[in-house]
RNA sequence: CGAGAAGUAGCACAAUUUGGUAGUGCACUUGGUUUGGGACCAAGGGGUCGCAGGUUCGAGUCCUGUCUUCUCGACCA
């Protein structure tokens, strides 16, 4: 031993070199010569297959159906809707040719597939035997991103997005705080991200919805990254696109319409939230591999029992054994990179004493047990590390909400220290553009279990909502 | 998109000031010895210096443009 290879920067002195080098030596993604677009590498996409999976099955156990909608939006079929149009406009992608030959109309690569969703809607809903239709799909869509950074912000982004109408408001309302908890059980209880959740500020919401909810996470940093969203549209979109159907009474009526997403932006959230200076941290139940056996020396006696204790796991305990001719601390340190929950470590030692080694990533903790126990530990082990990683999260990103009492007071305390700010806001868009403006904060979600005293902080009319506003990437 | 910085082998860098056609460490290959925190010895392979133009007898080095990355801002479900 050893000089101590520090390939990856120390995430309190610069964080956002720290992730970058994160991302790179955990083989997460290569960038590629095309600016914001990124190859996702084996390792990282096993995290967002398993993602996708346990994703997939919540949204088919609440009823969904997959589809694949085209990639290319019609110049005129964008333009049905105002205000998605106008707010979209900035940052789509076009397609002018086909081979050498200029279109008649151009075409956009989808930047979200509203209007496409739409369009099929028309032609498949007639009565309200038809409704409610409950339609996901997943897929890749091009926002042209001005500035880019893997998983947090790429031109091409790999996401799912779910598109449903109902033959009432009401249903659609509930339908879109389903899918909100969906996305919250899901980075709660899988991601251990104690995202907050909540609805945003008109100036906030979504290009041409009612309503819009987000989950927001905290990274380590303190700055906000939103996670996924879902929106409740009204009748809006029907309306533009002369959606009909009807009802139960031979009457004509227009449908209400939701959609909600989330993005591999969630694995950005998972690195910036757990990962520490020797790399990934992963929670045990997104992690492709959960346990990693490192066999220590060459005897035969030790592989054996290695591979004895491997088959002993049960399958749901997904593992590799790393058998390859490094030495043991390169294997410790690559075990550590990839953020994998546990390292079991065994050599000729170990068996004497009838004992084996386990290696809690998120504390780097060492426990010895017997052998005969040692599979019995790893299963008790695994969520418990899921619990305590969610617990550290919740604790520090408690550590960095403040209540903002005036606004001198989030403008000095900004300055200093990144987080969730708490302020009484009176609810006009100027006050929140001002805020923006004077300090670079945005307005997270409204705080909805908490009533609005006293006087907005900006303008000092009277309050009336809580607000969180925070840095975001 | 604006301001700043940077692009030399897979990664991190040196050589640029004073132009003379590339070097170090890690990684990689082969053989051997090793194996409880990124092993050691030996022999090898790999780059024409982001890309395009210009100045020059000669450009990694100087000039212009352009692309990419990073930081800050603007923009951004």
């Amino acid at each position: 031993m050893s000089k101590l290879v520090t390939k990856i920067t120390d995430r309190d002195v610069d964080f956002g070199q720290w992730y970058t080098d994160v991302v790179r030596e955990a083989d997460l993604v290569s960038y590629t010569s095309m600016k914001g677009s990124m190859v996702i590498r084996p390792y990282g996409y096993a995290i967002w297959e398993n993602m996708q999976s346990i994703l997939d099955q919540e949204f088919k156990k609440t009823g969904h159906q997959n589809v694949q909608m085209p990639m290319f939006i019609p110049e005129s079929l964008l333009n049905v809707e105002k205000e998605h149009v106008e707010g979209f406009a900035p940052e789509v992608a076009w397609v002018t040719h086909g081979g050498k030959e200029e279109l008649e109309e151009r075409m956009c690569v989808r930047p979200t597939s509203e209007v496409l969703f739409c369009d099929h809607y028309k032609s498949i809903i007639k009565s309200y035997r038809d409704l409610p239709k409950l339609y996901n799909q997943w897929c890749t869509i091009v926002r042209w991103e001005k500035t880019t950074r893997p998983f947090l912000r790429s031109r091409e982004i790999l996401w799912q997005e779910g598109h449903t109408m109902h033959a009432t408001k009401e249903e659609a309302r509930e339908e879109t705080l389903k899918m909100l908890h969906v996305y919250e059980d899901f980075q709660r209880n899988v991601l251990a991200l104690p995202v907050i959740v909540g609805r945003k500020t008109e100036k906030e919401k979504f290009a041409g919805a009612e309503e819009t909810y987000t989950l927001e996470a905290m990274m380590y940093d303190g700055v906000a990254l939103q996670n996924g969203t879902s929106h409740f549209f009204g009748d809006h979109f029907a309306k533009a696109f002369k959606i009909q159907f009807l009802d139960e009474n031979n009457e004509l009526k227009t449908p209400y319409q939701t959609s909600w997403g989330v993005t591999t932006r969630m694995i950005g959230a998972i690195i910036m939230t757990h990962g520490d200076n020797h790399g990934l941290v992963l929670p045990p139940n997104i992690a492709p591999t959960k346990v990693v056996f490192i066999p220590i020396g060459t005897d035969e006696k030790v592989l054996n029992k290695v591979r004895e204790l491997q088959k002993e796991l049960p399958d749901s305990i997904t593992s590799i054994i790393d058998d390859s001719k490094k030495s043991p601390g390169f294997k410790f340190a690559d075990a550590e990179v990839k953020g994998i929950p546990i390292r079991v470590e065994l050599g000729s030692r170990d068996l004497e004493n009838d004992s084996v080694t386990l290696v809690r990533r998120d504390t780097l903790e060492k426990i010895t047990v017997s052998l005969e126990n040692a599979v019995s530990e790893i299963e008790k082990l695994l969520p418990v590390i899921q619990q305590d990683m969610y617990d550290r999260a919740l604790k520090r990103r408690d550590s960095m909400i403040y209540e903002a009492g005036t606004y001198e007071e989030l403008k000095e305390s900004s300055k200093e220290k990144n987080g969730f700010y708490k302020i009484n806001w009176c609810g006009d868009t100027s006050c929140e553009n001002q805020i923006k403006e004077e300090t670079g904060l945005k307005s997270r979600c409204i705080i909805e279990n908490e009533e609005a005293r006293g006087n907005c902080i900006v303008c000092g009319k009277k309050a009336t909502t809580r607000l969180y506003v925070g840095k975001q990437y």
